[in-house]
DNA sequence: ATTTTCAAT
């Protein structure tokens, strides 16, 4: 269990040049109103495998977390999802998410993230990326404290 | 800091 703390802090930790983290954590909290006073809840949380980013691996478990988000017969329920993750999406993660959202109108999404993932140069694709997921309906942001050297409006802010 | 990064050895 402290091993597990640890491992997050380690993870999550924001600094600016983050040796080491190989690797990408995503904890998630789902919620649907299931009543005008009440709210279903789960929350979880994955890592990346070899081969798939955590973000995509996340829309393999979304009809298990989701039950009813494409339907029940008639009906599609909505939910609200927050994500908070290690590394900001990659370009490929956050463009394939973007088209996701967009055909799901059903479900809100925001992500709250400890680092930039390749963000460093000014016309790069990770950049794009975030404001695709901007434009999609989500915005991913810097929570934690401001990462040095980085001013929190880095993160997508025009269009 | 000329630093790192969902690895590649
Ligand atoms: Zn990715």
């Amino acid at each position: 269990m402290l091993d597990m703390i640890k491992r997050f802090i380690y993870h999550y930790n924001n600094m600016r040049w983050a040796r080491g983290r190989h690797e990408t954590y995503l904890c998630f909290v789902v919620k649907r109103r299931i009543g005008p006073d009440t709210l279903s809840f789960d929350f979880g949380h994955l890592r990346n495998r070899t081969g798939c980013h955590v973000e995509l691996l996340f829309l393999r478990y979304l009809g298990a977390l989701c039950p009813g988000l494409w339907g029940y017969g008639e009906t599609k329920l909505t939910y609200s999802i927050t994500w908070f993750c290690s590394w900001s999406p990659c370009a490929d993660c956050s463009s394939k998410l973007a088209q996701f959202l967009r055909q799901t109108p059903n479900l809100r999404l925001r992500i709250f993230v400890s680092r930039l993932y390749f963000c460093d140069r000014e016309d790069g694709l990770e950049r794009e990326g975030l404001r695709m997921l901007k434009r999609a309906g989500v915005c991913p942001v810097m929570d934690w404290r401001p990462v040095q050297g980085v001013p929190p409006h880095i993160m997508p802010n025009d269009s």
